[in-house]
DNA sequence: TGGTTTGTTGGTCGTTCGATAATCAAAAGG
DNA sequence: CCTTTTGATTATCGAACGACCAACAAACCA
Protein backbone atom coordinates (compact mmCIF):
# COMPACT_ATOMS: atom_id res chain seq x y z
CA UNK A 1 0.00 0.00 0.00
CA UNK A 2 0.73 3.53 0.48
CA UNK A 3 2.74 4.47 -2.60
CA UNK A 4 -0.24 4.30 -5.24
CA UNK A 5 -0.51 7.06 -7.51
CA UNK A 6 1.90 10.51 -8.16
CA UNK A 7 4.55 10.63 -5.79
CA UNK A 8 4.58 14.31 -4.32
CA UNK A 9 7.26 16.44 -5.83
CA UNK A 10 7.69 18.28 -2.29
CA UNK A 11 8.86 17.63 1.02
CA UNK A 12 5.95 18.36 3.15
CA UNK A 13 8.07 19.11 6.25
CA UNK A 14 10.06 21.63 3.93
CA UNK A 15 7.33 23.59 2.86
CA UNK A 16 5.75 23.30 6.09
CA UNK A 17 9.19 24.96 7.47
CA UNK A 18 8.77 26.96 4.67
CA UNK A 19 5.34 28.30 5.62
CA UNK A 20 6.58 28.98 9.20
CA UNK A 21 9.22 31.61 8.57
CA UNK A 22 6.29 33.37 6.19
CA UNK A 23 3.55 33.23 9.53
CA UNK A 24 6.66 34.23 11.80
CA UNK A 25 7.78 37.11 9.93
CA UNK A 26 4.14 38.17 8.67
CA UNK A 27 1.73 37.04 11.39
CA UNK A 28 -1.08 35.03 10.61
CA UNK A 29 -3.63 37.77 8.70
CA UNK A 30 -0.53 39.29 7.05
CA UNK A 31 0.92 36.41 5.36
CA UNK A 32 -1.39 35.53 2.18
CA UNK A 33 -1.90 32.41 0.57
CA UNK A 34 0.13 33.89 -2.85
CA UNK A 35 2.90 34.55 0.09
CA UNK A 36 2.81 31.29 1.27
CA UNK A 37 2.81 29.11 -2.50
CA UNK A 38 5.25 31.79 -3.47
CA UNK A 39 7.38 30.59 -0.21
CA UNK A 40 6.74 26.88 -0.43
CA UNK A 41 7.21 26.67 -3.93
CA UNK A 42 3.96 24.98 -4.94
CA UNK A 43 0.39 26.29 -6.03
CA UNK A 44 -1.96 27.23 -3.20
CA UNK A 45 -4.39 24.55 -4.49
CA UNK A 46 -1.51 22.32 -3.56
CA UNK A 47 -1.50 23.74 -0.06
CA UNK A 48 -4.99 22.80 0.28
CA UNK A 49 -4.53 19.34 -1.09
CA UNK A 50 -1.85 18.74 1.65
CA UNK A 51 -2.39 20.98 4.60
CA UNK A 52 -5.96 22.03 4.52
CA UNK A 53 -7.30 25.57 5.08
CA UNK A 54 -5.33 28.12 5.98
CA UNK A 55 -5.97 27.87 9.02
CA UNK A 56 -5.09 24.22 9.18
CA UNK A 57 -1.79 25.17 8.08
CA UNK A 58 -1.06 27.66 10.34
CA UNK A 59 -1.87 25.05 13.61
CA UNK A 60 0.41 22.82 11.82
CA UNK A 61 3.00 25.55 11.66
CA UNK A 62 2.38 26.28 15.33
CA UNK A 63 2.79 22.75 16.28
CA UNK A 64 6.40 22.54 14.62
CA UNK A 65 6.92 26.10 15.93
CA UNK A 66 6.20 24.72 19.43
CA UNK A 67 8.46 21.60 19.00
CA UNK A 68 11.65 23.48 17.75
CA UNK A 69 11.56 27.33 19.42
CA UNK A 70 9.74 26.52 22.22
CA UNK A 71 11.59 23.41 23.26
CA UNK A 72 14.95 24.93 24.72
CA UNK A 73 12.43 27.22 27.53
CA UNK A 74 10.51 24.09 28.06
CA UNK A 75 13.76 22.11 28.54
CA UNK A 76 15.36 24.45 31.19
CA UNK A 77 12.13 24.23 32.81
CA UNK A 78 12.03 20.73 33.06
CA UNK A 79 16.03 19.45 33.53
CA UNK A 80 17.34 22.44 35.74
CA UNK A 81 17.90 20.88 38.92
CA UNK A 82 16.71 24.27 41.29
CA UNK A 83 13.49 25.73 40.41
CA UNK A 84 15.65 28.94 40.42
CA UNK A 85 18.15 28.06 38.04
CA UNK A 86 14.92 26.47 35.99
CA UNK A 87 13.48 29.75 35.77
CA UNK A 88 16.17 31.62 34.95
CA UNK A 89 17.22 29.54 32.50
CA UNK A 90 14.18 29.87 31.04
CA UNK A 91 13.97 33.15 30.76
CA UNK A 92 17.58 33.03 28.98
CA UNK A 93 16.26 30.15 26.58
CA UNK A 94 13.59 32.75 25.75
CA UNK A 95 16.24 35.81 24.84
CA UNK A 96 18.22 33.49 22.81
CA UNK A 97 14.80 32.23 20.86
CA UNK A 98 13.96 35.35 20.44
CA UNK A 99 17.07 37.10 18.88
CA UNK A 100 18.11 34.48 16.64
CA UNK A 101 20.48 35.65 13.85
CA UNK A 102 18.25 34.59 10.75
CA UNK A 103 14.93 34.46 12.58
CA UNK A 104 12.40 37.43 13.28
CA UNK A 105 13.09 38.41 17.17
CA UNK A 106 9.84 37.76 18.48
CA UNK A 107 7.78 34.92 19.79
CA UNK A 108 5.72 34.08 17.20
CA UNK A 109 2.93 32.79 19.34
CA UNK A 110 2.80 35.86 21.02
CA UNK A 111 2.93 38.11 18.34
CA UNK A 112 1.32 35.83 15.28
CA UNK A 113 -2.12 37.17 16.05
CA UNK A 114 -2.84 38.89 19.08
CA UNK A 115 -5.80 40.97 17.49
CA UNK A 116 -7.56 41.20 13.91
CA UNK A 117 -10.64 40.68 11.88
CA UNK A 118 -13.60 39.00 13.90
CA UNK A 119 -13.72 35.62 11.35
CA UNK A 120 -9.79 35.28 12.58
CA UNK A 121 -10.86 35.00 16.49
CA UNK A 122 -10.76 31.27 16.44
CA UNK A 123 -6.97 31.22 15.93
CA UNK A 124 -6.52 34.06 18.49
CA UNK A 125 -8.18 31.62 21.04
CA UNK A 126 -5.91 28.96 19.64
CA UNK A 127 -3.19 30.63 20.21
CA UNK A 128 -4.36 32.42 23.74
CA UNK A 129 -4.57 28.42 24.80
CA UNK A 130 -1.01 27.83 24.49
CA UNK A 131 0.07 30.67 25.78
CA UNK A 132 -2.24 29.76 29.14
CA UNK A 133 -0.58 26.65 29.16
CA UNK A 134 2.80 27.77 29.46
CA UNK A 135 1.38 29.77 32.76
CA UNK A 136 -0.05 26.55 34.14
CA UNK A 137 3.89 24.91 32.52
CA UNK A 138 5.81 27.43 34.91
CA UNK A 139 3.39 26.69 37.81
CA UNK A 140 3.58 23.36 38.22
CA UNK A 141 7.38 23.77 38.09
CA UNK A 142 7.04 25.63 40.86
CA UNK A 143 4.73 23.10 42.94
CA UNK A 144 7.52 20.67 41.78
CA UNK A 145 9.53 23.06 43.47
CA UNK A 146 7.74 23.21 46.79
CA UNK A 147 7.47 19.44 46.56
CA UNK A 148 11.82 19.32 46.74
CA UNK A 149 12.45 21.71 48.97
CA UNK A 150 13.54 24.27 47.41
CA UNK A 151 11.01 26.44 47.28
CA UNK A 152 8.42 28.09 50.01
CA UNK A 153 5.36 29.57 49.41
CA UNK A 154 1.40 29.17 48.74
CA UNK A 155 -0.60 27.98 46.42
CA UNK A 156 -1.76 31.38 45.92
CA UNK A 157 2.06 32.63 45.50
CA UNK A 158 2.38 30.11 43.39
CA UNK A 159 -0.47 31.04 40.64
CA UNK A 160 1.19 34.61 41.13
CA UNK A 161 4.94 34.10 40.70
CA UNK A 162 4.16 32.31 37.25
CA UNK A 163 1.75 34.41 35.98
CA UNK A 164 4.77 37.19 36.78
CA UNK A 165 7.43 35.37 34.55
CA UNK A 166 4.90 34.75 32.38
CA UNK A 167 4.66 38.04 32.16
CA UNK A 168 8.18 38.82 31.73
CA UNK A 169 8.71 36.33 29.35
CA UNK A 170 5.80 38.14 26.89
CA UNK A 171 7.30 41.27 27.46
CA UNK A 172 10.71 40.13 26.44
CA UNK A 173 8.86 39.77 23.45
CA UNK A 174 7.63 43.32 22.60
CA UNK A 175 11.08 44.56 23.69
CA UNK A 176 12.81 42.28 21.34
CA UNK A 177 10.49 43.46 18.68
CA UNK A 178 11.33 46.69 19.22
CA UNK A 179 15.11 46.25 19.08
CA UNK A 180 16.97 45.64 22.56
CA UNK A 181 19.27 43.54 21.70
CA UNK A 182 20.32 39.91 23.91
CA UNK A 183 22.71 42.28 26.15
CA UNK A 184 19.87 44.27 27.02
CA UNK A 185 17.31 41.22 27.28
CA UNK A 186 19.74 39.93 29.81
CA UNK A 187 19.89 43.43 31.90
CA UNK A 188 15.81 42.99 31.86
CA UNK A 189 16.19 39.16 33.50
CA UNK A 190 18.69 39.74 35.58
CA UNK A 191 16.04 42.33 37.13
CA UNK A 192 13.35 40.05 36.47
CA UNK A 193 15.60 37.28 39.11
CA UNK A 194 16.21 40.38 41.75
CA UNK A 195 12.57 39.61 42.89
CA UNK A 196 13.05 36.25 43.46
CA UNK A 197 14.75 35.54 46.83
CA UNK A 198 11.40 37.89 47.93
CA UNK A 199 8.95 36.05 46.78
CA UNK A 200 10.34 32.61 48.12
CA UNK A 201 11.14 34.37 51.37
CA UNK A 202 9.26 32.60 53.92
CA UNK A 203 8.23 35.82 55.44
CA UNK A 204 4.23 36.24 54.81
CA UNK A 205 3.98 40.10 55.39
CA UNK A 206 4.49 42.64 52.41
CA UNK A 207 6.37 40.52 50.46
CA UNK A 208 5.29 37.12 49.16
CA UNK A 209 1.40 36.97 49.54
CA UNK A 210 0.63 38.48 46.12
CA UNK A 211 -2.61 36.99 44.77
CA UNK A 212 -6.11 36.78 45.64
CA UNK A 213 -6.20 39.99 48.09
CA UNK A 214 -8.91 41.65 45.54
CA UNK A 215 -8.63 44.78 43.72
CA UNK A 216 -10.96 46.83 45.83
CA UNK A 217 -8.84 48.12 47.80
CA UNK A 218 -7.55 50.98 45.80
CA UNK A 219 -10.14 53.26 43.93
CA UNK A 220 -9.64 53.16 40.37
CA UNK A 221 -9.00 57.30 40.08
CA UNK A 222 -7.31 58.27 43.14
CA UNK A 223 -6.03 61.44 41.84
CA UNK A 224 -8.71 64.35 41.39
CA UNK A 225 -11.49 63.13 44.05
CA UNK A 226 -14.18 64.96 41.81
CA UNK A 227 -13.87 68.50 42.68
CA UNK A 228 -17.62 69.24 42.87
CA UNK B 1 -13.81 82.51 6.83
CA UNK B 2 -14.09 78.75 8.21
CA UNK B 3 -17.35 78.42 7.69
CA UNK B 4 -17.90 79.18 3.85
CA UNK B 5 -19.39 75.90 1.80
CA UNK B 6 -21.88 73.00 3.21
CA UNK B 7 -21.05 72.10 6.95
CA UNK B 8 -20.32 68.96 8.04
CA UNK B 9 -22.81 66.25 9.29
CA UNK B 10 -20.78 64.32 11.66
CA UNK B 11 -18.50 65.55 14.41
CA UNK B 12 -14.74 64.43 13.66
CA UNK B 13 -14.18 64.13 17.07
CA UNK B 14 -16.99 61.91 17.57
CA UNK B 15 -16.06 59.82 14.75
CA UNK B 16 -12.52 59.53 15.56
CA UNK B 17 -13.75 58.12 18.55
CA UNK B 18 -15.63 55.62 17.16
CA UNK B 19 -12.67 54.52 14.30
CA UNK B 20 -10.69 54.35 18.10
CA UNK B 21 -13.07 51.72 19.19
CA UNK B 22 -12.56 49.27 16.05
CA UNK B 23 -9.03 49.51 15.57
CA UNK B 24 -8.53 49.06 19.15
CA UNK B 25 -10.71 45.84 18.96
CA UNK B 26 -9.25 44.80 15.78
CA UNK B 27 -6.06 46.20 15.22
CA UNK B 28 -4.72 48.08 12.27
CA UNK B 29 -4.75 45.14 9.66
CA UNK B 30 -7.72 44.08 10.82
CA UNK B 31 -9.91 47.15 10.61
CA UNK B 32 -11.02 47.33 7.14
CA UNK B 33 -12.42 50.67 5.32
CA UNK B 34 -15.74 49.15 4.96
CA UNK B 35 -15.84 48.33 8.86
CA UNK B 36 -14.53 52.22 9.28
CA UNK B 37 -17.35 54.01 7.43
CA UNK B 38 -20.38 51.91 9.17
CA UNK B 39 -18.85 52.03 12.64
CA UNK B 40 -18.71 56.16 11.85
CA UNK B 41 -22.14 56.21 10.39
CA UNK B 42 -20.11 58.27 7.37
CA UNK B 43 -18.94 57.08 3.74
CA UNK B 44 -15.66 56.06 3.20
CA UNK B 45 -14.88 58.98 0.88
CA UNK B 46 -15.67 60.97 4.08
CA UNK B 47 -12.82 59.72 5.60
CA UNK B 48 -10.63 60.07 3.41
CA UNK B 49 -11.99 63.74 3.14
CA UNK B 50 -11.65 64.62 6.68
CA UNK B 51 -8.86 62.45 7.99
CA UNK B 52 -6.98 61.33 4.64
CA UNK B 53 -5.81 58.16 4.16
CA UNK B 54 -6.24 54.82 6.53
CA UNK B 55 -2.78 55.23 8.09
CA UNK B 56 -3.09 58.86 8.47
CA UNK B 57 -6.94 58.06 10.47
CA UNK B 58 -4.95 55.93 12.55
CA UNK B 59 -2.04 58.20 13.78
CA UNK B 60 -4.29 60.32 14.20
CA UNK B 61 -6.59 57.60 16.47
CA UNK B 62 -3.09 56.96 18.08
CA UNK B 63 -2.90 60.23 18.89
CA UNK B 64 -6.48 60.36 20.59
CA UNK B 65 -5.30 56.86 22.32
CA UNK B 66 -2.29 58.38 23.54
CA UNK B 67 -3.40 61.25 25.46
CA UNK B 68 -6.66 59.39 26.67
CA UNK B 69 -5.60 55.77 28.21
CA UNK B 70 -1.99 56.86 27.81
CA UNK B 71 -2.43 59.76 30.05
CA UNK B 72 -3.00 57.85 33.48
CA UNK B 73 0.38 56.25 33.79
CA UNK B 74 2.38 58.93 32.36
CA UNK B 75 0.43 61.24 34.95
CA UNK B 76 1.90 58.61 37.70
CA UNK B 77 5.09 59.21 36.73
CA UNK B 78 5.08 62.72 37.00
CA UNK B 79 3.47 62.93 39.86
CA UNK B 80 4.20 60.51 42.27
CA UNK B 81 6.81 61.85 45.05
CA UNK B 82 8.68 59.02 44.88
CA UNK B 83 10.51 57.06 42.23
CA UNK B 84 9.22 53.82 43.52
CA UNK B 85 5.56 54.76 43.83
CA UNK B 86 5.87 56.48 40.51
CA UNK B 87 6.56 53.26 38.94
CA UNK B 88 4.37 51.57 41.17
CA UNK B 89 1.50 53.93 40.68
CA UNK B 90 2.54 53.56 36.47
CA UNK B 91 1.98 49.91 36.87
CA UNK B 92 -1.54 49.89 38.40
CA UNK B 93 -2.90 52.54 35.84
CA UNK B 94 -1.95 50.32 32.91
CA UNK B 95 -3.76 47.69 34.85
CA UNK B 96 -6.71 49.78 35.02
CA UNK B 97 -6.62 50.83 31.77
CA UNK B 98 -6.59 47.21 30.03
CA UNK B 99 -9.42 45.87 32.14
CA UNK B 100 -11.84 48.65 31.49
CA UNK B 101 -15.06 47.36 31.55
CA UNK B 102 -15.87 48.66 28.12
CA UNK B 103 -13.13 48.49 26.30
CA UNK B 104 -10.23 45.83 24.69
CA UNK B 105 -8.68 44.31 27.67
CA UNK B 106 -5.08 45.23 26.13
CA UNK B 107 -3.03 48.30 25.46
CA UNK B 108 -3.71 49.30 21.78
CA UNK B 109 0.16 50.82 21.31
CA UNK B 110 1.26 47.36 22.09
CA UNK B 111 -1.56 45.09 20.10
CA UNK B 112 -2.69 47.14 16.99
CA UNK B 113 -0.23 45.95 15.08
CA UNK B 114 3.06 44.22 16.32
CA UNK B 115 3.26 41.87 12.80
CA UNK B 116 2.13 42.11 9.32
CA UNK B 117 1.73 42.69 5.44
CA UNK B 118 5.07 44.01 4.56
CA UNK B 119 3.33 47.54 3.00
CA UNK B 120 2.32 48.14 6.74
CA UNK B 121 6.22 48.29 8.05
CA UNK B 122 6.08 52.15 8.29
CA UNK B 123 2.84 51.70 10.97
CA UNK B 124 4.63 49.50 13.04
CA UNK B 125 7.35 51.46 13.28
CA UNK B 126 5.30 54.13 13.89
CA UNK B 127 4.07 52.25 16.89
CA UNK B 128 7.75 51.08 18.08
CA UNK B 129 8.61 54.94 18.31
CA UNK B 130 5.99 55.43 20.36
CA UNK B 131 6.63 52.10 22.62
CA UNK B 132 10.29 53.20 22.75
CA UNK B 133 9.40 56.52 24.00
CA UNK B 134 7.90 55.02 26.83
CA UNK B 135 10.63 52.95 28.25
CA UNK B 136 12.57 56.78 27.83
CA UNK B 137 10.10 58.34 30.04
CA UNK B 138 10.32 56.00 32.46
CA UNK B 139 13.88 56.09 32.19
CA UNK B 140 13.94 59.56 32.80
CA UNK B 141 11.65 59.25 35.99
CA UNK B 142 14.60 57.06 37.41
CA UNK B 143 16.93 59.80 36.40
CA UNK B 144 14.76 62.38 38.53
CA UNK B 145 14.65 59.85 41.22
CA UNK B 146 18.53 59.93 41.27
CA UNK B 147 18.50 63.67 41.11
CA UNK B 148 15.53 64.12 43.84
CA UNK B 149 17.71 61.69 46.26
CA UNK B 150 15.65 58.95 46.78
CA UNK B 151 17.10 56.52 44.16
CA UNK B 152 20.48 55.50 44.16
CA UNK B 153 22.05 53.85 40.65
CA UNK B 154 24.21 53.87 37.98
CA UNK B 155 23.28 55.02 34.25
CA UNK B 156 23.60 51.29 32.80
CA UNK B 157 21.37 50.21 36.30
CA UNK B 158 18.44 53.27 35.18
CA UNK B 159 18.32 52.01 31.64
CA UNK B 160 17.76 48.51 32.48
CA UNK B 161 15.51 49.23 34.84
CA UNK B 162 13.51 51.09 33.20
CA UNK B 163 13.53 48.44 30.21
CA UNK B 164 12.04 45.75 32.85
CA UNK B 165 9.23 47.92 34.02
CA UNK B 166 8.54 48.60 30.05
CA UNK B 167 8.46 44.66 29.80
CA UNK B 168 6.30 44.33 32.88
CA UNK B 169 3.89 47.22 31.12
CA UNK B 170 4.08 45.46 27.91
CA UNK B 171 3.99 41.74 28.92
CA UNK B 172 0.56 42.85 30.81
CA UNK B 173 -1.20 43.31 27.86
CA UNK B 174 -1.12 39.89 27.13
CA UNK B 175 -1.94 38.68 29.75
CA UNK B 176 -4.89 40.62 29.91
CA UNK B 177 -5.78 39.60 26.58
CA UNK B 178 -5.31 35.94 27.50
CA UNK B 179 -8.16 36.79 29.87
CA UNK B 180 -6.32 37.68 33.40
CA UNK B 181 -8.17 40.07 35.89
CA UNK B 182 -7.51 43.68 37.65
CA UNK B 183 -6.35 41.02 40.54
CA UNK B 184 -4.21 38.92 38.86
CA UNK B 185 -2.65 41.82 37.11
CA UNK B 186 -2.44 43.34 40.69
CA UNK B 187 -0.46 40.14 41.75
CA UNK B 188 1.87 40.07 38.81
CA UNK B 189 2.69 43.89 39.82
CA UNK B 190 3.55 43.06 43.76
CA UNK B 191 5.98 40.21 42.23
CA UNK B 192 7.49 42.77 39.69
CA UNK B 193 8.24 45.46 42.56
CA UNK B 194 9.40 42.88 44.82
CA UNK B 195 12.09 43.16 42.54
CA UNK B 196 12.88 47.00 43.67
CA UNK B 197 14.74 47.05 46.64
CA UNK B 198 17.35 44.73 45.62
CA UNK B 199 17.58 46.47 41.80
CA UNK B 200 17.45 50.16 43.82
CA UNK B 201 20.12 49.09 46.97
CA UNK B 202 23.37 50.19 46.37
CA UNK B 203 25.12 47.14 47.07
CA UNK B 204 27.35 46.80 43.65
CA UNK B 205 27.88 43.28 43.76
CA UNK B 206 25.31 40.53 42.19
CA UNK B 207 22.33 42.90 42.31
CA UNK B 208 21.55 46.51 40.32
CA UNK B 209 24.24 45.76 38.08
CA UNK B 210 22.67 44.74 34.90
CA UNK B 211 23.33 46.19 31.83
CA UNK B 212 26.04 46.58 29.86
CA UNK B 213 28.21 43.08 31.01
CA UNK B 214 28.13 41.72 27.68
CA UNK B 215 26.32 38.94 26.11
CA UNK B 216 29.29 36.92 25.78
CA UNK B 217 29.44 35.27 29.11
CA UNK B 218 27.07 32.25 28.63
CA UNK B 219 27.13 29.87 25.82
CA UNK B 220 23.50 29.64 23.85
CA UNK B 221 23.45 26.05 24.01
CA UNK B 222 25.19 24.62 27.11
CA UNK B 223 22.89 21.86 27.95
CA UNK B 224 24.16 19.06 25.42
CA UNK B 225 27.75 20.22 24.52
CA UNK B 226 28.26 18.07 21.55
CA UNK B 227 28.48 14.59 22.31
CA UNK B 228 30.97 13.19 19.51
C1' DT C 1 -31.74 84.55 -6.51
C1' DG C 2 -27.58 82.82 -8.58
C1' DG C 3 -22.95 81.40 -8.20
C1' DT C 4 -19.48 79.41 -5.33
C1' DT C 5 -17.72 76.35 -2.13
C1' DT C 6 -17.65 72.39 0.39
C1' DG C 7 -19.37 67.74 2.14
C1' DT C 8 -21.79 63.57 1.13
C1' DT C 9 -23.51 59.93 -1.51
C1' DG C 10 -23.19 56.05 -4.52
C1' DG C 11 -20.64 53.74 -7.51
C1' DT C 12 -16.62 51.74 -9.70
C1' DC C 13 -11.70 51.22 -10.36
C1' DG C 14 -8.26 47.25 -10.48
C1' DT C 15 -6.50 44.06 -7.10
C1' DT C 16 -6.34 40.55 -3.93
C1' DC C 17 -8.48 37.57 -0.72
C1' DG C 18 -9.32 32.39 0.58
C1' DA C 19 -11.03 28.59 -1.68
C1' DT C 20 -12.51 25.29 -5.42
C1' DA C 21 -13.28 22.84 -10.08
C1' DA C 22 -11.51 21.11 -14.12
C1' DT C 23 -7.78 19.39 -16.39
C1' DC C 24 -3.34 17.35 -17.00
C1' DA C 25 0.74 14.39 -15.35
C1' DA C 26 2.93 10.57 -13.25
C1' DA C 27 3.28 6.48 -10.87
C1' DA C 28 1.49 1.56 -9.52
C1' DG C 29 -1.77 -2.53 -10.22
C1' DG C 30 -3.59 -5.88 -13.12
C1' DC D 1 -1.25 -1.58 -22.23
C1' DC D 2 -4.86 0.25 -19.89
C1' DT D 3 -7.11 1.39 -15.72
C1' DT D 4 -6.79 3.29 -11.24
C1' DT D 5 -5.02 6.34 -7.99
C1' DT D 6 -2.96 10.27 -6.50
C1' DG D 7 -0.64 14.84 -7.06
C1' DA D 8 0.06 19.34 -9.59
C1' DT D 9 -1.42 22.95 -12.46
C1' DT D 10 -4.26 26.35 -14.41
C1' DA D 11 -8.14 28.97 -14.34
C1' DT D 12 -11.57 30.87 -11.89
C1' DC D 13 -15.03 31.62 -8.25
C1' DG D 14 -17.65 35.30 -5.34
C1' DA D 15 -16.47 38.50 -2.02
C1' DA D 16 -14.01 42.08 -0.05
C1' DC D 17 -10.12 45.07 -0.24
C1' DG D 18 -8.18 50.22 -0.46
C1' DA D 19 -8.71 53.98 -3.25
C1' DC D 20 -10.94 57.27 -5.90
C1' DC D 21 -14.30 60.06 -8.75
C1' DA D 22 -18.32 62.13 -10.57
C1' DA D 23 -22.77 63.68 -9.35
C1' DC D 24 -25.75 65.55 -5.99
C1' DA D 25 -26.91 68.47 -1.81
C1' DA D 26 -26.52 72.11 1.33
C1' DA D 27 -24.68 75.98 3.12
C1' DC D 28 -22.33 80.59 2.36
C1' DC D 29 -21.55 85.23 -0.33
C1' DA D 30 -22.99 88.62 -3.38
Amino acid sequence: MATRGRPRTFDPDTALRQALDLFWERGYEGTSLNDLAQAMGIASASIYACFGSKEDLFRKVMALYGATSGEPPRRALREQPTTRAAVHEMLRATADQITGADTPHYCMLILAAPTGAVENHPVREFLADIRRDQHTTIKDRLARGVTDGDLTASGADLDAIARYYATVVQGLSIQARDGADRAELEAVITCAMAAWDTLTSPTPASTGRAGAAGTGARPRSPRRPATR
